[in-house]
DNA sequence: CTGCGACTTGAAGCGCGGTTCAAGTCAAGG
DNA sequence: CCTTGACTTGAACCGCGCTTCAAGTCGCAG
């Protein structure tokens, strides 16, 4: 009928989700189909996007819980605007550790202690990470 | 004895890490009390360092495991060297979809679309998250 | 000697984020 | 019509990273 919809399988290529991850949004509010074909879901493109940003959130340590809150808000809600205050923080914060572990990777990668966690340069690095600048 | 001996209590308490954390850990071979002090564990004071790489390798989204595995390992272990190159791709790779994604969030903090996931910058940014560039 | 509290063990349980399985339904093609 | 193959469901299972629990063992203070 109308081949703009996109069925599961679809969508799993599309997004590289597998069809169980998307069943399993589905359970969880994340995402719906707009309708059925006979049984079988029907999404709008649009749900690409949406997975787009799910994924991303995810990979950035929201839970799925948080990412379902997130969703669904408007600008007028003052309490989500204040969890993605506090967000933005700890992604901010992720983001220096993770630099600096990743330059102590760097390191260590051209350095030759016996082992390789005991060479001064790296675990000053560490020590870098852990604490809070 | 030996005052510059650790419990697994006071081990606990400057690591941040739960004294079933540090057992736990302990089964998978991460960590290694020097000796016991009739049951009790007694920990090196540089047991400290090693836990705080191993909380700063978790928090980067290495698994205990590889963690394990990266802390055995001499200057001349090839293998593992080539597996930290990953990972210093990896760590960098994440660092840039962090640093997109914050700057998503800093913006949908003072946009006004409704709902807020509908705003175009935003949903370019998270595009770009996705997307490497 | 008698608590007390911090430790010990192994085993079970939990929350998250899914995957896998069995059994069934459906649409299109030969 | 009948097969094929992708979908449907609910329920069970999984790996990870721990926590919790029950039952027991210490060492030290009073």
């Amino acid at each position: 009928m109308d081949d703009t919809l996109l069925d599961i399988g679809e969508v799993a290529r599309a997004s590289g989700l597998a069809p169980s991850a998307l069943r399993f949004y589905e359970r969880k509010g994340l995402i719906a189909p707009v309708g059925r074909n006979g049984l079988r879901r029907a999404y709008l493109p649009g749900t690409l996007d949406r997975l787009a940003l799910i994924t991303c959130a995810r990979d950035a340590g929201f839970t799925l819980a948080e990412i379902g809150r997130f969703l669904d808000a408007g600008p007028d809600d003052a309490e989500l605007r204040a969890r993605m205050a506090v967000k933005e923080r700890e992604v901010d914060e992720l983001v220096s550790r993770l630099t600096r572990l990743r330059d102590s990777l760097r390191h260590v990668l051209v350095c030759d202690h016996d082992p390789l966690v005991e060479c001064p340069e790296f675990k000053q690095a560490v020590r870098r990470v852990s604490v809070p600048e």
